[in-house]
RNA sequence: GGGCAGUUACCGAAGUGGCCAAACGGGACUGACUGUAAAUCAGUUGGCUUACGCCUUCGGAGGUUCGAAUCCUCCACUGCCCA
């Protein structure tokens, strides 16, 4: 019944390999993976515009899934966003607006159309879970679902009772509900596809749960959940925020430039982790890249390779290759190899700002520019950068607060290139 | 509906009439050292200003006072307890 060639690995042994899996049921779903195909499901919150890099996690489990013949089942969280997710929050989230959440769950419906494919005997599949809970009846959410729920067993919960001890904080009749809403997205899978298995991030594993609960309870089938490892860094910073920001798939939101930096910086020590997780690169070629690594640890070629392959997987080929372009020529040789041809690679990958040729003739005061590219938050913010001597001008440190940009420091005499810190670039195009 | 407690900068948290643009910690930023690392050390961290200084900020709106984050009134939100 299997279409699998005879060699092909079991999925859950690829995912243990690839450090993808961290916690699973003790259900059996090793042998029932190899003994058919199964289907396999994992829900994305719509409570951000955007995916984020952690959310790729998940998603490479699931196309590990597919590699191995298994059908993958992608839910947008129309629904479940409408009541909101507090595992791990300390404190009550506000609600969303409907139409917010509905722009949300079709933005993040067409970024997940990326990384599956949805052609072939084992497409993958996409649905919003706002179809089926938005349809539900009160009566039967209370008659037919809750009744399968113990409020003792949902009480004892850790982040429940992390609310209720905390004399400070407290939860919500709307929040408490969440895990039998999601409860229902995987008994809702399991009645109409034969879904008998979750996956989610490690924080969901509570959720994870609660389904396979709800289906026990109301089928007496016995169906599987696993969990995908919370990735860490080895320094402690948070892993996937780049300047306190989230690292989002949405160029828009997140210039591939900016992620292609943000792997190229991994820790030494995360980087053959990382190439497991979130390459398809086989595990032999990981390992010689790390040993070279280790060997030779100032090329960074895991970190170059790292970063090309999540760029190219996010925003394509042609961009990763753009994208690694720019960072050759920037902390490569720097300006000084900068060519008139590479200008507008250059243009496409670092964020640029134009800027009138005839104003650049007269004087551009620095400060201003600084702002204006956003590169500094304020005028008071750039001044203290110069004085720490943080500011570059096509690589050399530029002092003097005062003194304006003009012609003079411009490159094949339209291009000036901001450098502020250690590596974050600003480029200014006169036109 | 009633009683009590709380709301301070990115986060946590001091401050209970002037010395408060506001201690301290975390985070972040910059520099030195480096490999666009890690660790370490040093500096910076409301806005405008070369500077003297000026302006805005302590949940919101009023008020008392020469002077308010600090005192009073009302409102909003949060938590705890009681109905």
């Amino acid at each position: 019944m299997s279409k699998r060639t005879p060699d092909s690995k079991n999925v859950i042994t690829v995912l243990k390999e690839r450090g993808l899996l961290s916690q699973i049921t003790e259900s059996g779903l090793p042998e029932a993976a190899a003994d058919g195909r199964l289907y396999v499901y994992c829900g994305f919150d719509a409570t951000a515009p955007s995916l984020h890099v952690g959310n790729l996690v998940p998603v490479m489990a699931l196309a590990h899934f597919q590699r191995c013949g298994h059908h993958p089942i992608l839910v947008v969280g129309g629904g479940t966003s409408m009541i909101g997710d507090p595992s791990g929050k300390s404190v009550e989230r506000p609600l969303l607006s409907p139409e917010e959440i509905r722009e949300n769950a079709e933005r993040i419906r067409q970024q997940l159309s990326g990384y599956l494919s949805f052609e072939g005997d084992n497409a993958a599949i996409m649905v919003n879970n706002a179809d089926w809970l938005g349809k539900m009846t009160l009566f039967e959410y209370l008659r037919d679902i809750g009744k399968h729920f113990s409020v003792n067993a949902m009480m004892a919960k850790d982040f429940v009772r992390n609310r209720l001890e905390d004399p400070d904080q407290s939860i919500s009749y709307t929040e408490f509900s969440y895990m039998i809403i999601q409860a229902i997205d995987y008994l809702h899978l399991y009645e109409t596809y034969n879904c008998t298995v979750q996956v989610g991030g490690h924080d969901q594993w509570g959720n994870l749960i609660s389904g396979v609960e709800l289906i026990r309870r109301k089928h007496e089938a016995h169906v599987h959940a696993l969990t995908a490892p919370l990735i860490t860094t080895a320094s402690g910073a948070k892993f996937g925020k780049s300047e306190g920001n989230a690292l989002f798939l949405n160029p828009e939101m997140t210039t591939p430039y900016t992620l292609y930096q943000y792997w190229i910086n991994t820790d030494d020590r995360d980087v053959g982790h990382y190439l497991k997780i979130f390459t398809f690169l086989p595990l032999e070629e990981i390992a010689a890249i790390e040993h070279e690594q280790a060997e030779h640890p100032e090329q960074r070629i895991g970190q170059r390779l790292l970063a090309f392959e999540i760029t190219k997987l996010i925003h394509g080929e042609a961009t990763a290759q753009a994208v690694r372009g720019a960072s050759n020529v920037l902390f490569g040789a720097g300006v000084a190899e900068l060519t008139p041809e590479a200008l507008p690679h250059l243009a496409s990958a670092v964020p640029t700002t134009t800027v009138s040729a005839s104003a650049l003739a007269e004087g551009l005061p620095v400060l201003d520019m600084l702002v204006a590219t956003g590169a500094q938050p304020s005028k008071g913010a750039a001044r203290r950068l110069i004085q720490q001597g943080g500011l570059y001008v096509n690589d050399q440190r530029w002092t003097d607060a005062e003194r304006p940009l003009t012609t003079e420091t411009e490159l094949f005499g339209r291009a000036i290139l901001l450098r502020t810190g250690k590596n974050k670039y600003h480029l200014l195009l006169a036109e």
